[in-house]
DNA sequence: AATGAATGAGTTTTCATTCAT
DNA sequence: CATGAATGAAAACTCATTCAT
């Protein structure tokens, strides 16, 4: 029995992972050196190349990895709040609106949808570092630009995943009407992403510490939300809902 | 006097300008070459040290004019429409809240509020690759990470620009309630600089076009402020103004 | 005038390519660092990668060179001795063989050829290193590996290069009788090629005298292109010459 | 007893010396990483570390059992063919020539001879990887060198291989005559060698089969070897053997 | 104002070799 | 015998910056 000399093994490549994270987050994919990297990591940079091909596949794990864990997530909602409404007839997706069986099917709806949003929340939270490295090379013209676009799936196609298959089902049969996609992006997913990227930023300058943001932002959300479906007749233009 | 011979000359410092900012906003600043930025702007690498003492000093230029003329629109928008309000007596600022005189005043500011965000929105589309450098940037640990929060003088202090000032004597006072920080950062800057930043993507990976997009931002923009105001019983906890 | 200071300028570039084919003909082009080039040709390993973007460019250049100067060569050989000969109808190119009017034709080509064979040797010699260089290479697989065989246009095809063309002209439409290629090959051109090859080692090795084996190989060579011809019987079978 | 077990074993240093043979020959010494000799050879990099003691010894081995086999073949013509002859009188070694008794004992030596040329002509076939090996390592400056060389015996001393020193004597204690030295490497060895050498790119690059390359290349080797002896006149200065 | 050669410190990457198991 | 993680020295290459002209 070695367990204390079993784990330096393997987990070098997690050291190594952990300590791109921090940096890379930090100073940028660019602005990191590999010797920083190994450094952190406490390894030598001869181990980083034995491990990854190259820094650029050290960033491309890491955004794997978030993917992955995404997905999964993503898939969960779909699976426990989406499709059994629809099962149980309580929702119906037409072709630019949802369209609710009755008042207490969109109530059901939006506390699910609550209770879903603030495990993203804290999912983007957990990750936010990769999250922060992956808005920063979604800005740049390279290989992840289009990824926090298909986070949203705003992008049809490509779909090869098996997992990501089951939420498309559900969502990319019908086209959102420009605002949905609009309101989705800008102010639900972009705050979002950004809550979780500027989170650190508020506590280093002061303006609020942790709690008191999530606490906050998620009162916030919840009160953009609620507006988006009271205003419903806005943004769903017909309202059958209330007939 | 050879006019159209002076043009030329200076001009090569405005070819370098494009240039940087073209290939800052595509690769970010660690990922773009001083080589590159002379071949795109058609100048050899000497002359770009002959105008800039370095690469970071071209960054800083940019930057700078950027904030420059953010800053003189923020002023217009103080001057023109809280200040004369302040004035005339129908708004008055509290330490977590504005305080409105009448139901009237409040349209008006909305009204005002709309037009003037419309105004950024321009402001933030013309110069959207300055922005998205500044946003690249303010996301790395060095010396633009407090940027993007300066541009909602949520910071106190370092306000040495005199034209800041003005703006900040208005704002700075009274402490927002969280939730007012929180709605004002996540969702009415964030979006608006995503907007900006994410304009030309929406159109490369052919979401929406740049009118549609604009279009539909500002409407969910309006639907939301409209939330905001109308809701504002959540905002603004105690209300006052409907007495 | 200062001319002491031009030529350093420049010729860096040439200090390098001089320094390059001393290493690669001495160690190999995998065997030698471009830090080794950069000490031999006295400049900063900056200043190689100024003039050429990698290492395997200086060795394209290098054999670029090569080939030009023995083109060159070649095409003077065709033009001064092969068409006059057409031309005058002294010499007629047949399918699988050269028919000469007469047996003095034959003695005046015979001639040439000796003359420009001892070109060919004196050029093979001074250019030994570059072609030292070239043998390494093109027994390895990468892109050098038909060079040799180009060299004697064997191959037919890819004869973009202007100057090329006149030669092939000559040659290429008629099909050597395998004979005739192998002796051409491997008891010509490479006999001709390893004597520059191991010009050096001879002497390194005491073995003979730079003038002793120039002397003993020319007379060797001439002795076995006159039993070629003299045996012209064999190698060009049907001997229409003699008639 | 496991011997179907034990095989496997001890094959993979066989294994290693094939892949290491077959990568060498292709992309030289310098060029080869022991990552892909261990690749090819399907086996760990570790492994090839516990068999050799360093990526040369792996070299060294290679040539030393060509040596070997080389050394072995050669005894055997001198042995077969020589030795009888001179302990039969019809052969004499005289300081630069070879003195025959009479016109047949020449026929019978071409003879031997010619057969003597064809196997070493096929045992340089069969080793052809490992001579395009030594090839390139005797071009360059390092311990092989001199291999080539010595293959032909033209270095004197270092022979403490007993197989050598039966060879050496028949051989060495004569000066050849500078023609002869250049005759027997220019036109015998070195076509020989390459053409084992380049007998793959022959077919490789269409030039002509294996079987037609063979037979042409037999063809040429004994018109030139025949020349050489009807026109020993020159090459062998006094012609007492015509006597 | 402009050039382009030159620099050198620093960056990513490679690779033969070792070693604990 | 065999593995594969680990090393470190050195390799190729980069790039902001300087400088003589």
């Amino acid at each position: 029995m070695k367990p204390s000399l079993q784990q330096p093994q393997e987990d070098a490549k997690k050291r190594i992972l952990d300590a791109a994270v921090k940096l890379f987050a930090k100073k940028g994919y660019d602005g990191t050196r590999v010797n920083e990297i190994a450094e952190a990591a406490n390894v030598t940079k001869g181990l980083i190349y034995y491990y990854f091909k190259s820094k650029e596949e050290i960033l491309d794990c890491l955004l794997h990895l978030l993917l992955e864990d995404f997905t999964a997530l993503a898939m969960e909602f779909v699976r426990n709040n989406i499709i059994p409404m629809i099962k149980s007839g309580e929702l119906d997706i037409e072709p630019d609106r949802l369209h609710f069986s009755n008042e207490e099917a969109i109530m059901g709806f939006l506390r699910n949808t609550y209770g879903y949003f603030e495990e993203a929340l804290d999912f983007a939270l957990k990750n936010r570092d990769i999250l922060r490295i992956l808005m920063l090379e979604s800005l740049k013209d390279g290989k992840y630009r289009r990824n926090i676009f298909q986070a949203l799936h705003l992008l049809k196609g490509e779909e090869e995943n098996p997992v990501y298959k089951t939420l498309a089902e559900v969502d990319r049969d019908f086209t959102y009407s420009d605002d949905l996609v609009c309101i989705r992006f800008f102010f639900s997913l972009v705050p979002l992403v950004s809550f979780a990227i500027y989170y650190d930023d508020f506590q280093k300058l002061n303006i609020l510490s942790g709690e008191e943001l999530r606490a906050s932002f998620l009162r916030s959300s919840q009160f953009v939300l609620n507006a988006m479906v009271s205003g419903r007749d806005i943004l769903l233009p017909k309202k059958e809902v209330e007939s």
